[in-house]
DNA sequence: CTTTCATTTAGACTAAGTCCAAATTTTTAT
DNA sequence: ATAAAAATTTGGACTTAGTCTAAATGAAAG
């Protein structure tokens, strides 16, 4: 599990001669210490609490900049578009009631054998998604 | 393996009451001989080669019909929204470069073994995700 | 063939996201 | 500390995906 960190953030904005603004570091700190993977919007929103004026522009800028440093990931879940700060090779959770999105560790995955694919793709890694109830959804 | 087949929509139309069109007819030919994972688009595009005035809302109709009787899938894979005229248990792979989806059969995937989760969740089933180069994108 | 009722259509509308030029801020050099 | 250079922010216009609507059309049953 590597997860995203603020003086990662500030070392790869040093070396690839970026510059660090209060509404990225706002940003970060918000994608940092998310306790679920938050859509673009849920960002924008917690930004605004500290920045009131910040745009949507800055905060999809920012997102995608992480996003090609490799220190976030999209995670396509639910129909919307989320972050998670967690790029480590792991796998989710996915609730088929409430759709709540959750992490599991790559090691709760034992190894899986792939046999090759009938059309000679280049298969570079792979993600499982499980299925079923949250704990939240199985007392009803 | 289940795939979408003309009759059986013939059928559920049928016994619900509703009526067959040909612009149905088309939206369903296409993807049931569909080798890919369509968007909703690429089924716009599709219908309109047959029938130039079909209209989004009527494509966007349809889907959804068929989704709401279990006869196509939505994937959120490869940037976007795309259907699945594949509805038994099998798994994905998805191109890095170009977002194209394709079919992974069950069977290609072997057995894995999932450790208990610390939350309690109840796991009803999974899915792989394979990701990396499709033979288009490798040649370039 | 007529009636009924689902369906199609174009366009208005919404939400998510990108792009732009002008204004601003950070950083570096003086 | 200051000015110049370069990256960034901003708000708005724009695009794309998708939904909704009312009026026109078309399928199917009797």
């Amino acid at each position: 599990m590597s997860r995203l960190h603020k003086n990662a953030v500030e070392n790869m904005v040093q070396s690839r001669g970026l510059k660090m603004t209060p509404q990225r570091r706002v940003i970060v700190d918000y994608l940092q210490s998310a306790t679920h993977h938050p859509t673009a919007d849920e960002v924008l929103t917690a930004v605004n609490r500290r920045f009131p004026m910040t745009s949507r522009a800055t905060v999809y800028n920012t997102l995608n900049w992480l996003k090609d440093a490799g220190m976030v990931r999209e995670v396509f879940e639910g129909g919307g578009v989320r972050f998670d700060p967690n790029t480590g090779h792991h796998h989710h959770f996915v609730c088929r009631k409430c759709g709540r999105v959750e992490d599991v560790e790559s090691d709760r995955v034992g190894p899986m054998k792939i046999a090759a694919l009938p059309g000679r793709q280049k298969i570079e890694g792979f993600e499982v998604t499980l299925r079923g109830l949250c704990s939240g959804c199985q007392k009803k």
